[in-house]
DNA sequence: AGATTTACATTCATGTCTGTATGTAAATCT
DNA sequence: AGATTTACATACAGACATGAATGTAAATCT
């Protein structure tokens, strides 16, 4: 077949790297054939073993292309537990819109075996977990300092507590059905979660709102 | 071959689902051939079609033997926050102590496909899931009927986020090295989370032990 | 412009898994 | 005791999947 030039080749990859992801979404990443991506990408086989060594190697491109789906903002002036409130509100949210997050979050999560070569990724999912954690305990770190917690928080337990919840809430997220106010749900666990980091004062109340009682 | 009385063939059944939960937790399910299952065994396929469907029926099987990770204790009079802190405490200790728990969680969470007939599997465990939050959610009803709890606290919603704090717990738990106070952390992390659930008075307080040095 | 490399397509060799059909001897039923 | 069922073992057919080997025409390099 004719050579294609470089940008071309680069377009063919990422082609097979989004019909991947497509296709280990419906079918699974074991139950998916190379050949079947290959054919939904419009390429043979041979496309498929050119960009990738083998299943593995494209699943992790799959992973790479989407990024992680967690963004926590860095603004520095701004509340620490708001900014956390809003990134895990975010990241839901990127759920519902972004069709590629969300196969690629429900493949990691629910249709992929982490064994073999595929230890290398869940080695490198949890790469990324430790990240979470050092930054979100970081969070925790700056608002304790701000006085926005007990001080008895300890900010590496809390992040870990925050991860827990979080991998947790995706998982099931995906799981279930769309119907029955699931948004509203987990956006109110969420903002619960983070009311309870807060000092007695703000316990079981949201941002938005402030009560004028105080601790008995 | 000669038949086998009925006691013999449970005991070949129950064995054949023994060795598909340790084969799977080795190899993964999809890439586990009923053919190996078998041989491990010491049966051929045609006893595991005899006793199963196919795949997904013997996996229900391996589930169902193993039975739930955690078991809520429900002696009514103990203060309820703390039977749910045991059992949560518990279930880690279970998946430390009992090889067939881990196994299976670990099956369950890290080397399954849920996909085609694997999709029952999964909603089986979402019914298991809504059990746990239902009873959950009584127990925080309970606590905070007895005054244990803010009186804003929304039982409902703290049990969806206790159940999503639960399910990422287990799963990331089974991911991490053994090493490095593990135990320490986890059950910090459950005894942290339970008492962010008390009033003022008890926050950051566990249980089990007070916080050993105070932080500045 | 010629040499080389690239970006694939095609072909092949081999292995593996599944589901079903059929056989069979002993346990269980009547 | 004879009929029937059970609890498997054996055998078979069809379907795929993988990885490597090889071919090739155009892009890129020198």
């Amino acid at each position: 077949m004719a050579r294609k030039t470089k940008a071309e080749a680069e377009l063919t990859r990422h082609r097979i790297v989004e019909c991947a992801r497509e296709v280990f979404s419906k079918e699974g990443v074991t139950n998916t054939s190379l050949e079947r991506i290959a054919q939904e990408a419009g390429v043979t086989r041979g496309a498929v073993y050119w960009h990738f060594r083998d299943k593995a190697d494209l699943f992790m491109a799959v992973r790479t292309d989407t990024g992680t789906l967690l963004r926590l903002s860095n603004e520095p002036g701004r509340d620490p537990l708001h900014r956390l409130e809003v990134s895990l509100l975010d990241a839901i949210h990127r759920l519902e819109e972004e069709d590629k997050a969300r196969q690629t979050y429900e493949v990691m999560l629910w249709k992929c075996e982490y064994v073999g070569e595929f230890s290398s990724v869940r080695d490198d999912l949890m790469t990324i977990g430790r990240t979470f954690i050092e930054d979100v305990a970081k969070l925790y770190s700056e608002a304790k300092a701000a006085q926005l917690t007990s001080p008895d928080l300890d900010p590496a337990l809390a992040a870990l507590e925050t991860f827990c919840l979080y991998s947790g809430m995706i998982k099931i997220w995906l799981a279930v059905t769309p119907e029955s106010g699931r948004r509203e749900q987990f956006a109110g666990m969420i903002s619960q979660h983070i009311a309870g980091r807060r000092l007695a004062a703000g316990r079981g109340l949201t941002l938005l709102a402030r009560p004028h009682k105080k601790k008995s």
